[in-house]
Order: C-alpha cells, then sequence, then structure tokens
DNA sequence: ATTTCACTTCGTTATATAACGAAATATATA
DNA sequence: TATATATTTCGTTATATAACGAAGTGAAAT
C-alpha cells in the first residue's frame, strides 16, 4: 500500500472517534485547556492529551502555550484544504445530538481554575 | 456515548480505510462484480464482500444481482446527504496515487469472464 | 531550590477491525 | 437432479486503536 492512500485515510480515521468529534464542536465554541476538555469528556487526563496530540497532527487544531496551561483551538489556516472544508461545514457532517448540545452548555459554565486547580 | 454521536462517526469509519477507497474509486469509474474487485485489491473474496457490505450498509454504494453475480455501483440517491456530498466530490477527498491510477488502467482490461470463471 | 500543577509520554490491557480459509447459500449449467 | 460458480457468512488470528495509571517533563509558585 502506498504511502499516499493512507494520507487519505488519515483524515477519515481522525473523524472516526466520537470524543474527537466531541472535542472539535467544543473547540468551535470556545478555545479550552485539556483540564477543561477531560472535565467535560470525563476520561483520563492522558487520553484526551492523545486525541488532542491526534487533532493536532492531522491539522485540525493547533495549541497554544499559556504558562502553565496548554489552550487548544481551532486551526485558523489549515494548510490542507479538505481540513479547512470540514472545519467550515463541520455542522454539515456532525449533527448535534443531546451529547453536543450538553457539551456546549458545560462549556458555558467551565472554569479553569475551578476545574484545574486546587487553589 | 449516545447512538447519534456513533451514527455521526459511521459515515468516517468507512472512509477510514484505503481498501474501500480504492473501491469507491474504482466503482466511479465503472460497476464491478465482486470477483473482478478482488482480482484488482489482491484480497480474499470473503474480504472484499466485507468491504462492500460495509460501503452499502453506509449508503455509498448499491448492489444488483445478474444471474450468479453481483455488480455493485456507487449509489445513485443516496437518502444520507452527506454520502451524496462526498460521492459528488470524491477527487477532493481522495486525491489520486499510483495505486489508484494503475487500480484505473486494469478496471479497462479486467473481463469478468476470464477473470472470474473457468469456461 | 523545591514543590506543585498541567500536560505528555510510556507501558499495559481491552476492544475493534481487517484479513484469511472453510462452510453455507444461491444461482446457473450439465 | 447433480454439479459448478459467485458470493456471503462464520470462526479464527493478527493488528490497530482507545483507555487507563504511572512515570516523566516543563513552567509557575512557594
Amino acid at each position: 500500500m502506498t504511502a499516499l492512500i493512507k494520507e487519505n485515510t488519515k483524515l477519515f480515521k481522525t473523524l472516526s472517534d466520537p470524543n474527537r468529534l466531541r472535542i472539535l464542536k467544543m473547540l468551535q465554541t470556545k478555545s479550552l485547556c485539556v483540564c477543561e476538555i477531560t472535565d467535560i469528556l470525563n476520561l483520563a487526563t492522558s487520553t484526551v492529551s492523545k486525541h488532542l496530540s491526534i487533532l493536532r497532527d492531522t491539522g485540525f487544531i493547533i495549541e497554544e502555550k499559556d504558562g502553565k496551561w496548554v489552550n487548544y483551538m481551532i486551526n485558523p489556516r489549515p494548510s490542507d484544504k479538505r481540513i479547512s472544508s470540514i472545519l467550515s461545514t463541520l455542522d454539515f457532517w456532525i449533527s448535534d445530538d443531546n451529547l453536543i448540545i450538553s457539551d456546549k452548555q458545560k462549556i458555558q459554565k467551565v472554569d479553569r481554575i475551578t476545574v484545574c486547580s486546587k487553589f
């Protein structure tokens, strides 16, 4: 199997996981750090970190260091036109269900200081 | 995890396999039976049959019985608008590589009687 | 300097998927 | 009716992926 055809599947593999779709939808509402996403998805930190690295490697999201936090956000200028296309029409590809709607509601309330630290 | 978010991933899971992408590309050139696809992909018949059932279940392709053969073809009227969208812009999503180009060349030459039967 | 905190990486385990050959099914031919 | 052919289904095995906790990394606070 040549390299290019696998490269073609990479985009779709990235979109094949429910939690990654949820993350994409969440980040379209608001930039978030790892612990905020972890809190909403209710997964281990390491699991979320892995999902984020996959989304980043494929080009869907970018990261920005902010002190001890790492903020993840939708990639504003993807080099792959397919990624741009998916991102600008995400609601077409991923229809909202109750879970995604409740994710959005949680994002409004989520507070980095409360969720992530013990101050 | 609710049912709908998994339904959302189903489309992408189907597109996540190199051999299924090759099959889709092939069927856009020409309707083919299982043994013709098997010959080109160089896989076991049962494996190809399984890939075809996944593509059919997701709505990308349809089948048509023709005596002892089963012809598979691109679904001309998918009920899911996302499937229609992918199918009508397949070259945008899946760029041709050498493997896909050579698949197309093989399709021109492939002959059901020669490939599939021992007459 | 040391500790704390947010995150990543590593190693392991459980589950999902792809592949195969054998058996079952369905259709056509002898 | 019996046999051959095309395909599907089943059972198994190998590989890929997702999840976890523990260990490691780097920045901020003490």
